[in-house]
DNA sequence: TTTCCGCTGGGGAAATATCCCGTATTTTTT
DNA sequence: AAAAAATACGGGATATTTCCCCAGCGGAAA
């Protein structure tokens, strides 16, 4: 009997390659693939459970923290692999605390993967140094304590943030801070990647949280 | 010598209107007329310098609030009478509090302006009896202890703020009230007016601060 | 040297938010 | 009963946000 497994991810080329690459594997199986999971759940409450999921994090419509959460809380049994391009702490820990039982790079070697489906299939996870490193740093007392050192936010990103907790526009913001507007683009997007939100409103409630801004 | 006055008002019509009622009275005199706060403060830093200054508190650029904190700390003698829409208690107070010696509904009767031009010239200042109510609510202990309630959003309006904290668009949350988007667009004025603020972003932080939502 | 990466910025497009106009119904006030 | 305020809602215009694509440039690392 093969190990099945399901492949969620949006990008149909990565899921589409992924397929592949497991499907050389003689021990393994791919069941279906799909863009989210939304999608997932469905096939899910159709009976089409796999014993193994390859969950991409960045996903539209349910993404794979919240995919997570729900495998854990709804089929624990099923081994969760978490896909992701970002190695920064807080995707990480998100992913491991919502109950993935490994993590893995999609910049990762073929092998990487051969070998965390098997650690999965038998001790039922997969945690490759990398993962424990940054689970390591993330006790650190810095982290500990100062859990905004931990966004590494720049010098730039954190007056980006504490410029965006107000009513100016974007096009205001860059003026003050004397940039193209394409550029607080930017930093827009690596707060949102390094805060794990998705809208400025979300960005401006983690900040207060964290007291990067006071009220 | 005629008393001097600048109007600061960013409707044309306004100012215009306003401008027109001032010059009947022949002990007062319209220096000029300008859109918002940071012509204003031009205007005096050429040494226009008014002794009275209607000031508008709804402007794009540089409000009501901000103007009347810069002459405060600035040109503490100008004398300020605040005209506004507005007939709560935040609009009034707020204004108040950064300097203004008088508040005017601009639904007011002309003979009013004149009372009030007349009082700030001999006393200093002009409150009327409205203004005085509202200074006495904001001292009982609903309000003093309370300042959520103070605000006087009804149920539909704080449901609403709840919402509109978090990743939601407007029409994902007029779903979740069972109410068209429309609708939402109207709790939404009605919020950002309560509360003094002309974004979602300052909504959500007032929201925080003022502890409708916790983090 | 070459390669890679972080920061900067350009063009364009789709989704959202903001604001304007207005109507109908209901409730409250006078 | 008439007037006024409050509430729900619709069309449409504009501003802003969000997300794509892409390229150069300087420093760090291989």
């Amino acid at each position: 009997m093969k190990t099945t497994i399901a492949i969620v991810d949006d990008h149909e080329l990565m899921a589409r390659a992924l397929s592949g690459l497991v499907q050389k594997y003689d021990a393994y199986e791919v069941l279906y693939e799909v863009a989210n999971g939304e999608e997932l759940i469905k096939h899910i409450k159709l009976g089409m459970i796999p014993q193994i999921v390859l969950l991409d994090i960045n996903m539209p419509v349910m993404d794979g923290y919240e995919t997570a959460m729900w495998l854990k809380n709804n089929h624990p049994e099923i081994k969760i692999l978490a896909l992701s391009m970002n190695d920064n702490e807080a995707s990480i820990i998100g992913m491991l605390r919502n109950g993935a039982h490994g993590y893995l790079l999609k910049g990762c070697k073929p092998f990487e993967l051969k070998q965390a489906l098997d650690s999965l299939v038998e001790r039922g996870r997969y945690y490759t140094d990398f993962v424990t490193s940054q689970l390591i740093k993330s006790l650190n007392p810095e982290t500990l304590q100062d859990p905004v050192a931990a966004l590494h936010l720049n010098e730039r990103e954190m007056d980006f943030v504490r410029l965006a907790c107000s009513d100016l526009t974007y096009v205001e913001i860059a003026d003050k801070m004397c940039v193209s507007p394409r550029t607080v683009d930017g930093y827009r997007e690596s707060v949102f990647q390094k805060m794990g939100v998705k809208t400025r409103v979300t960005m401006v409630m983690e900040a207060v949280r964290l007291k990067i801004v006071e009220l």
